[in-house]
DNA sequence: ACAAAAGTGTTCTTGATACACCCATGG
DNA sequence: CCATGGGTGTATCAAGAACACTTTTGT
């Protein structure tokens, strides 16, 4: 029932005072991840007040009244990067923490958002971005609030998408090489997959890659130049490209 | 950031009163299916008040200031069906919705979750729960406020669960037959199974469900007895129990 | 005897896996 | 010429799809 007053179920709260209740603050924290050079990336902040002083963070912000959860990440996605308009950037709802005690000061419930972000365009730093680091996933030590369990399960959803989905794309600039392609579902699955039968199954998928007519490009500055690709418009993948050894998981 | 002050970065509100913003109210609304006689049904109640008078929602409400979402759904799914403790039966988040015009009364954001209620226990009508009824999905006209909208995602989200895991379990009753458990998937899906590469499926699957030793049921009145089984302890389903002809979903 | 529903077996085809092998380029 | 990375081919195996067939009950 979204009426918050007068419902036809007789446990909605009486009366019809937006002010009856203490208030609830809605936020969104956005996990953005990126691949560069073999390793995967999280976009952090250093928190400078209390509670959580000099931790990292997920960054984020306010949903304005105005706004939706939605806009609200897309608007502190570009704030916190100084960028607008990143083609192939790709951002998800995740799911929203309600925990009454997740932050102690207030009730804040949160909207969780992850997004891919294709390697190189403007790290940090310029501009009004104030202190947005890329960070090594590996590294990252206790993050404020509950925002290492946001980040696992945004780990685990990107890992997931991946899976059935041509969403690895996001994470590539406009054109890419198969290598660097594979390169994305090693670095996020942490395993390694066997080439030729990667190349298979991608260039199976329609509407997956395509490739550049006669461009190519030389990877690691030794080895034949690898031909290059953009992203197709298919967006599902059937069949899905498994992960190796993937028992067990809910 | 969850921080609703105070962040380290320069774009959330300044100044830490919790009342200076319009307050968002945060509720939940549950889209609960069942399975009965074949066909999908759906839990809903009809409102009283406006807006949307006399047309039917999702059941649900607002999320008290001393539980989480998660919390506010059980306790509403219980209200709703007078129902506690049901065995089996699954609660999950779907995802959040927030558009700032969804209710015209004020800014609602609500925490969407999906159910799968076995089949048969009580479905409506005693103790305090006001008018929930039992409507056959395919048979709901438009509701009220965006819940068509959340009802398709949560079908979709239920569809696409059946493949993955272990779920349908929780659409039956505590014992069941094979043929019951594909009426499940049939009747979620809307398509035709089958039966016996189903039922290899089933029962190569380690944990999915487990046969219950000598017991037998006669299930149309007709034909052979079925055995009877339970639901086993696994969670996931390796590899996945596909809908047929599925091409190009997101 | 027949219908209806449960349960078993078999064939065919597809897709995944694990390799071996060739090609192009820089040092 | 050799290391490095791109690209091709192939044999083997497991899983899914389609369908014929048997078994057990009620009418």
């Amino acid at each position: 029932m979204t009426a918050p007053v007068g419902a036809s179920n007789g446990n909605a709260p009486e009366g019809y005072d937006k002010y009856a209740y203490e208030p609830f603050a809605v936020t969104v924290d956005l996990a953005v991840f990126t691949v560069r050079a073999g390793t995967l990336q999280v976009l952090l902040v250093e928190r400078g007040q209390e509670p959580y002083a000099g931790r990292w963070a997920l960054p984020g912000g306010f949903v304005l009244p105005d706004e939706s959860a939605e806009e609200a990440a897309w608007r502190e996605l570009a704030e916190e990067t100084g960028v607008t308009d990143v083609p192939g950037l790709h951002l998800e709802q995740l799911r929203t923490y309600s925990e009454p005690g997740r932050d102690p000061r207030m009730r804040v419930v949160t909207v969780a958002f992850a997004a891919l972000f294709p390697d190189a365009p403007v790290p940090h730093g310029g501009g009004d971005a104030a202190q947005a680091q890329w960070l090594r996933f590996n590294a990252i030590g206790p993050l404020a609030f509950d925002h290492d369990r946001i980040l696992a399960d945004a780990h685990e959803r990107v890992g997931a998408k991946l899976e059935y989905t041509c969403l690895a794309t996001s994470f590539c600039p406009p054109e890419f090489t198969l290598g660097e392609l594979q390169q994305v579902y090693e670095t996020v699955w942490g395993t390694p997959l066997d080439r030729p039968n990667f190349r298979r199954k991608v260039l199976a998928t329609p509407g997956f890659v395509e490739q550049v007519p006669g461009a190519a490009r030389l990877t690691g500055g030794r080895g034949k130049p690898a031909a290059l690709y953009r992203a197709g418009g298919a967006t599902a993948l059937h069949p899905p490209l498994l992960r190796p050894t993937t028992e067990g998981r809910p």
